[in-house]
DNA sequence: CTATGTCGGCGGAACGTTTAGCTAATCGTT
DNA sequence: AACGATTAGCTAAACGTTCCGCCGACATAG
């Protein structure tokens, strides 16, 4: 492969002045410029951005770490954070934890290793898995995603995921429902509490006693998700609705709604948190809290480039987007049995 | 941030040590090695891959270039990808085109600047786009998958598109529909004209004239299949059966009967090509070709690996999976109107 | 006691860039 | 005519590794 010192030997000039003519900065006169781009032809060249890193200090790559990609929340949200740092001149690296912190700490340190300039998060640590970062990253600069890490002190861009699962809520008991499930995630994520926090607030608002066996949390998996709604269902007194706090699982609770032969929203009205593409394809067309993706993704790397430039030890900034209901048909009016 | 030299001046040794401790490259004595390692630790030090890959001549990096990672063939290609690399090592840098051919080509230099080990690259472009690649790209390491590129002679992985189609045509045949349409996709890409392929064969082995007016080929979208579909549905004479050759085409389709308040299997059957997670959490569960993503996946990423080892000029080999139909509920025994 | 061999560890030259600092040439000014 | 100012392009020193070749110490053999 050419290298800058091919082109300038058959240019007839330093490498200098190839350099200064790739990257225009400083003047070559147009003779010169024409020649060395003739070269820069032949050869078929182009610059080795390893060597450009290692002398400049910055690689242009950005770490993206999701939870799970193969999740339509993560998939969207890594189609726009890629297109956005694309953009912006950078590219990404990708990673995708499983869920797994093991897998998560291994690929931070691989991230460190190729000297990435910022990464994007989206953790799946408990609290106190990370307390050995804030030193061990010597300020990476980082931006957490979708899930926080109070003990990180980075820049986060999340939801209201208290709001959002109100809203979810408060639609079901606007329709009439008291006996309402939820299936929610692990606890130790805080997307995961904050949605159970938000729909206990809802019940409590409206003086209903939440049922303590009606609200199943677990990984945020169809599996589980299945499990735990195929129990809730099956039994005499069953929740005439069903509060579900994320699309993997929103997945499980239709198929055992299908396996049980009962009909949504006649059966059991079921709300959920995350839209996606196949939401309104089918029977019944889901009613879903939708977030805002693309606006979570965009912020992200803005943020991220932003603290790169003045890399300051500027206190971290949080923000926090609105969700929005998006009313389909999967709630009908509550009648009794 | 801490270098070899700074670890090889605390510990006391020359870097040459500090690296041969590192990479276990060459004996160190038991003493050094603590003190070398107690230096690391005491600085934090993380070798500098960049630094490293210069001098070794090579990154550790895969440009991965996917077509659209919203569709969820390639989201779990992806992933699976994803997980494969980092196993054997690599990372992954992550390009989507959105099936736009002048962004593949950018991503493509932008890979090659940053010195990929090799490519898997789901083209996009035309046959005749490629024709400057390949002495461009001087003999980067490629593999092709799910759609081919017979000018750029590179290793692919594919399923059989051919047999897909045909499969899920002949199960509409078996069923006793006649009057099939079929919304395929756009027709420079190998993957959409092997589907209709496969979908003329199987009607022309039974005798039956496929109708030019049913066949419907736009971009892999939503929005132009639920058209497509839209059009097709609405007149008196429609068709029985729908083949649908991808999954974004099987959204669009879906609303179309679902908008026209169709009801499928009982008013037009539906089959489909690529599975996906939602595909049996609805009415109708959708009877599908599923293809092989995870063997696609690992054996691209396998024959990437085995093609950087020994980089004769080994003739290109490919690999061709075969598709499973999977019989769920969307497609019914034809009965007439 | 010297010659030979072994072996842990070191020095230093790459890898392909960027960029600070320099040189020689050209120009305008007095 | 002499002198600084300006300028195009060059030289060379980094950046942080890897790894070849060497050196000195020690062991063994003659």
């Amino acid at each position: 492969m050419a290298t800058m010192k091919d082109v300038a030997r058959l240019a007839g000039v330093s490498i200098a002045t190839v350099s200064a003519t790739v990257n225009r900065s400083a003047f070559v006169s147009p003779e010169l410029r024409r020649r060395v781009g003739e070269a820069i032809h032949e050869l078929g060249y182009a610059p080795d951005g390893i060597a450009r890193s290692l002398k400049r200090g910055r690689t242009q790559l950005i770490g993206l770490i999701v939870a799970d990609i193969t999740n339509a929340f993560f998939t969207e949200l890594v189609h726009v954070i890629e297109a956005a740092i694309q953009e912006a001149g950078y590219s990404v690296l990708l990673c995708d934890t499983d869920e797994d912190f093991a897998k998560e700490r291994d690929y931070l340190k691989i991230l460190r290793t190729h000297r990435v300039d910022g990464v994007i998060l989206a953790p799946t640590g408990q609290p106190g898995d990370y307390a050995a970062f804030q030193s061990l990253e010597q300020r990476l600069p980082l931006v957490l995603v979708d899930r926080v890490l109070s003990e990180l002190n980075a820049d986060t861009v999340t939801v209201d995921n208290v709001a959002a699962a109100f809203e979810a809520t408060a639609h079901l008991l606007d329709l009439g429902h008291r006996e309402i499930a939820s299936v929610t995630g692990p606890l130790h994520l805080t997307s995961a509490q904050d949605r159970l926090r938000g729909f206990r607030t809802a019940l409590q608002q409206r003086g209903i006693a939440a049922r303590e066996e009606f609200i199943r949390s677990g990984a945020f998996r169809e599996e589980e998700a299945m499990a735990a709604a195929l129990d809730l269902l099956k039994g005499p007194n069953r929740p005439s609705a069903i509060f579900v706090a994320n699309n993997h699982m929103m997945i499980g609770v239709m198929r055992a709604i299908s396996q049980l032969d009962l009909n949504c929203p006649r059966d059991v009205s079921i709300v959920g948190i995350d839209d996606f593409p196949w939401a309104n394809a089918f029977k019944p067309r889901l009613t879903l809290v939708r977030q805002p993706v693309e606006e979570i993704g965009k912020t992200a790397v803005r943020m991220l480039l932003e603290r790169r430039k003045d890399d300051a030890e500027r206190p971290p900034v949080h923000h926090v987007l609105k969700p929005t209901l998006v009313v389909r048909d999967s709630c009908a009016r509550f009648q009794a049995a």
